[in-house]
DNA sequence: GCCATTCTGGACTGAATGGTACATAATTCG
DNA sequence: CGAATTATGTACCATTCAGTCCAGAATGGC
């Protein structure tokens, strides 16, 4: 070994990763990931490789976040009222977080599911990761009777992880408190009734 | 008067509004732009502006579009099987249109809601304008007795808006049928019970 | 102290970008 | 027919892009 990193590269990940989440990946330049992360191109490229090398690693990282996110909001029961702390704290983010960012997975679903591969890949991945965890958790819930005998967990959990979706992108082009609420409500009620 | 136009300005407006959506307003050259019409950058200039003006008017007509084929859907009761065809046809598109493109309006806001002004209001007006089209078919049907004196029309209409996002966005990530439908039955349940 | 090795900054490159200029072609009106 | 006007195609421009290169700096091993 010889001269050490003068950077971590988990913090400089994870600036670059904010970059594309709020830019997206095309509008976002090398120039942008160097000014975000203070490094230069040579350290970007070298601990990183390429441009889209680092776009995959911070899929990874967003993804890898969210998940244990979601775990840890749904392991309180009941159900309902872990669904309603994660999408209370979706819509407080829209309204007060930074600046319409929405869901850097559902973001990178509309930009690039077309021609990137390898982004696709780990877009369903995050996705599937996603619907499982909260599948995992409706099915928790119905054996402790939480829902109804007729209730399908996996049905719930993809029309959750969509309905995330669409909430999230709704509000990042009209981050209206009201009309999120309403939304959030109807879907809590979807979970429950019936 | 001297020289007439040797194209179809309607005709050019399409394919022009079919790469965006394909392919994303940065993504999207202007050559990509000239060949898709069949024009020069001479033409497309004269007839449209430079390209920011075009994707502005690529998104009316396609929010133009929309709105028609959804008030036209809906205009047939019941609302129950109008929502269902409606959104059986999404997902016959989603499975065998041609290649995850995706909802146009949905693409721009994720792409585009955060620095494009002019793009994001012409966004919110065709969410907006959809949600009246819900709004005012469920309102008409809660008045036939087709749904629950407490269903609430504006709330149901937020939620199929964002409901339909999400089914896209999903659908454009993972091409599924059998995922598309269950979250397209259980939002019919929705918008039904309770 | 010195060499090998790794990291860092900035200059550089070739390609692609959006947009413009201009010469030419086609049409209408007098 | 001829002048005025509009449309078209192409060459062109400055800028920006992702990616490379290299000289120099900083460290570890000996």
């Amino acid at each position: 070994m010889a001269r050490p990193r003068e950077f971590d590269p988990d913090a400089a990940l994870d600036r670059a990763m904010q970059v594309f989440w709020a830019k997206g990946y095309e509008a976002t330049s090398l120039d942008d990931l160097c000014a975000a992360t203070g490094l230069s191109r040579s350290s970007l490229y070298a601990a990183f490789g390429d441009k889209h090398d680092l776009l995959l690693q911070s899929i990874d990282l967003y993804a890898d976040r969210g998940a244990a996110r979601f775990t840890a909001a749904l392991a309180i029961p009941p159900i309902q009222a872990a669904l309603r702390r994660v999408l209370d704290e979706f819509i407080d983010q829209i309204i007060a977080g930074p600046g319409r960012r929405g869901c850097f997975i559902g973001n990178c679903a509309a930009e690039l599911a077309r021609g990137d591969r390898d982004a696709l890949a780990r877009v369903r991945r995050s996705l599937a990761r996603n619907e499982a965890i909260f599948r995992d958790a409706l099915a928790a819930a119905k054996a402790r009777g939480e829902l109804p005998r007729s209730a399908d967990p996996t049905a719930l959990a993809r029309f959750l992880t969509s309905g995330f979706q669409g909430l999230r992108l709704v509000g990042k082009a009209n981050p209206d408190r009201a009309v999120l609420e309403d939304i959030a409500e109807i879907m809590l009620r979807c979970v429950g009734g019936d």
